[in-house]
DNA sequence: AGAATCATGTAAGGGGTTACATGATTCG
DNA sequence: CGAATCATGTAACCCCTTACATGATTCT
């Protein structure tokens, strides 16, 4: 347990969400963010990279790993690694609280939402509500510093409206998934 | 000159970018790019590694350097570099062609319309035009190829719609821009 | 007196990608 | 018979970030 500050970035959540579930084996979590409509489509891992990133939380102290010894067996043991109390809370508090930046819809947000629509119907109700709320935020500070006129400054009135627009269709699309999750789980 | 085949990124196209204006030192671009209307907005780069990829840009032929030596001065003497005409094959290439993906449109999509507007204002509409094209037949294929349903796969849905929201949202900004350089360029 | 500007860089380190290695079993 | 699956990893490399270094001038 090297320096539990640091902080973790995405990646390393969403491994934690895997093992939230229950207790994996590298191999398992692999063909979890493989699978075609999982979280896949969101983030691709190499699969050295996640063997590292294993190593590196269990060095942290998010994660427990044990050996699987399977006699008889030709292949390499299975490592199966389980949460720690500190993993455990590190990946609730990721996985309940927005993103702050708009950039971080794409990838982090869309993988906090797929781990609470597998493992909470709820969180995901209050994930979207929150982060609509966040997007409003950004909305009206962007609006109150948009300044910039086409005739003068023609890019940076392209730069403002650029992200203007790109907040108006994150909370559409924040909109339409809480209806659509109101409409499957009634 | 050591591999001109190896692909240049969006960082150095946009520092071929100002060289293509006119020679400039180092600091000079820095400058630019700090601006608070300009590129600086959408791209930070640090110093070093400012010098670096100019170094780097150097090493592979598409910038010359010459030394402009300033008698009765204290700081280091300034390296101005001029583009070769790899140099401004590769920019113009680059500044002219749309993106190939959504992700891009953030930053790398917007720094070549940086360009094309303080260059040349004929390019900048033909860039939004070729670019809403792409963005037009991305989401036909999205279209084409969207068929989760929330009930059964709400996070596939999710992500297939927050595509679709988003290649929208693009194409009604580059219709936005497109109608204001029209409007200040008539 | 202290901070910012001008103008160049170097060094260390972090994080990710790509490629390679192993070795039996099972599927087509 | 060849390819994919299972299951682990290591090593090299690339890009970027952060921090540090210099040293006079000019602004507050």
């Amino acid at each position: 347990m090297r320096t539990p500050a640091s902080p973790l970035l995405t990646i390393e959540h969403a491994l934690l969400g895997f093992l939230y579930e229950r207790p994996r084996h590298g191999y398992e979590i692999y063909q979890q963010m493989s699978a075609a409509s999982g979280l896949g489509q969101v983030w691709r891992l190499k699969q050295g990279h996640l063997y590292a990133l294993l190593a590196k939380l269990e060095e942290s102290g998010y994660v427990q790993a044990a050996v699987q010894v399977q006699p008889h067996e030709a292949r390499p043991p299975r490592k199966v690694y389980t949460l720690t109390t500190a993993g455990r809370t590190a990946f609730l508090e990721w996985r309940n609280s927005p993103v702050a930046r708009g950039r971080q819809m794409r990838s982090e947000f869309l993988a906090k939402f797929y781990f609470a629509c597998r493992q909470e119907p709820g969180a995901a109700d209050n994930l979207l509500a929150q982060q609509a709320g966040a997007c409003e935020h950004w909305l009206a500070d962007l609006r109150r510093l948009a300044t910039a006129s086409p005739q003068q400054e023609m890019f940076a009135y392209a730069v403002q409206q650029f992200r203007i627009t790109q907040i108006q269709s994150f909370l559409a699309w924040l909109a339409a998934c809480r209806q659509a999750l109101g409409a499957s789980e009634p």
